[in-house]
DNA sequence: ACGTATTTGTTCGTATGTATC
DNA sequence: GGATACATACGAACAAATACG
């Protein structure tokens, strides 16, 4: 006696705990909770969402779990800075990623990031473009330094994200960064890629300045196809 | 009374909870669990680590808010294929935000759609473009008979989804699509659009046939600026 | 087609350890 | 030291969904 009605959304039923998870997700992504605050106790908590203690806790351990949350006993739950969202548990997920898998992440990466900047391109404002052209000057200076550029490589598609002025796609761009975090760390280890990966990105900067959304578009997807080459090269170094 | 002294590591107090992941996410990782298996019962599962079953739960709840275990009430808990795991982060950064522009989501839409197109394009196997003919067919029935397009339609993208092959991006636009599933339902009811969306997705199907990715992109975002269009102009009516 | 056993879902009460002031 | 606020942990009980004979 299925399909009584075609268009009858599909009522999946969700257990408390998986839409605990959900709110606090959402509370923390669209930033209403920002990294370093703390959050209301366990026991007022699921008072406000109206389940159990347990439940909640079910919850709470999850996002502690993916580096969203971290509780202390005595003292409370706290949230997590971006960065740190899931770090802890992907090291294995990464070495032990086969190469199908591997692709699917960074070939999203590379479809979300061309889109970033193409429409940094059209919408960033003068600002936002000064700003990536400053993570460029940086990374020059790291280079010249003989520093690591891990962190200005982050900052520069930040910017670019910023730029873009889609917080959703920021968003998603940020979860798969730090999903591939380990990596791209690898990849800036290999020698001599610095001075390439700045190249690149003098060359998608300059296109944005130029508000080129094409060709912006075009020196992104080619930055990230050697970025994937590189990657996946560093890691079967890595392996062995 | 702290710092004693510098260099001792502060004993990292770890939780029960926690440290019944661990043990669970190397059994998955190791293999001794693979996709698809059933894990123990809880009730056996807790007295084998000796733990209380709540703190096993907490542990078990997380693995599977991430993605990495489902369990099914009456059924028993089991291990989730990776990509079940891998695209969890991306789509968590979908979720609804307390002030999420209609238009950042359609953008967003349109990109990874765009994305996907060219894709299904490159990899997609005949069987998979034959079956996108087939939602292109259904739909000019349903106009034919003056059915609702609305299940051709969804069926159309799921398709051009499924023959890109990239879970974390099909599950990604799922949940877009849930963020904006109102305003799509407002687009269908709009007198005389089915035909203008029939044409519009034959297009992007002759194109992925042709293996074309520039061309499926290219009539990809048409449809969806089109969409977009459709979509403001439909709500704006609703609104009055 | 119908029970019954199995399994997860959910709640409550209680006790304990820890941090902060 | 004491008081307070908080997370951690346990066990018991019942509800609800599913599988299987």
């Amino acid at each position: 006696m299925k399909h009584i009605a075609k268009s009858v959304k599909p009522i999946q039923r969700t257990t408390l705990a998986t839409a605990a998870f959900e709110q606090l997700i959402a509370n923390v992504v669209n930033g209403t909770w920002k990294a370093g605050d703390r959050l209301p106790a366990e026991r007022d908590l699921c008072q406000q969402f109206g389940i159990a203690r347990t439940s909640l806790r079910e919850a709470m351990k999850a996002m502690e779990l993916v580096g969203m949350l971290n509780s202390r006993v005595g003292d409370g739950t706290f949230v997590c800075p971006r960065s740190e969202f899931l770090s802890r548990p992907m090291m294995w997920a990464f070495t032990e990623m086969d190469k199908t898998e591997l692709n699917d992440v960074m070939q999203a990466r590379l479809i979300i990031e061309e889109g970033l900047a193409g429409l940094a391109a059209e919408h960033g404002t003068n600002a936002q473009i000064d700003a990536i052209n400053k993570t460029v000057q940086a990374m020059g200076d790291c280079i010249a330094r003989n520093e690591s550029v891990l962190d200005a490589d982050m900052a520069f598609h930040m910017a670019v994200s910023d730029a873009a002025g889609n917080p959703l796609l920021s968003n998603s761009l940020q979860m798969l960064r730090n999903l591939m975090r380990h990596g791209i760390q690898f990849k800036l280890l290999l020698p001599g890629v610095s001075p390439t990966i700045l190249k690149d990105h003098l060359a998608i900067y300059q296109a944005i300045k130029k508000r080129n959304p094409a060709a912006a578009k075009k020196a992104m997807r080619h930055h990230l196809l050697e970025t994937m080459k590189l990657v996946s090269f560093a890691i079967k170094q890595h392996q062995r």
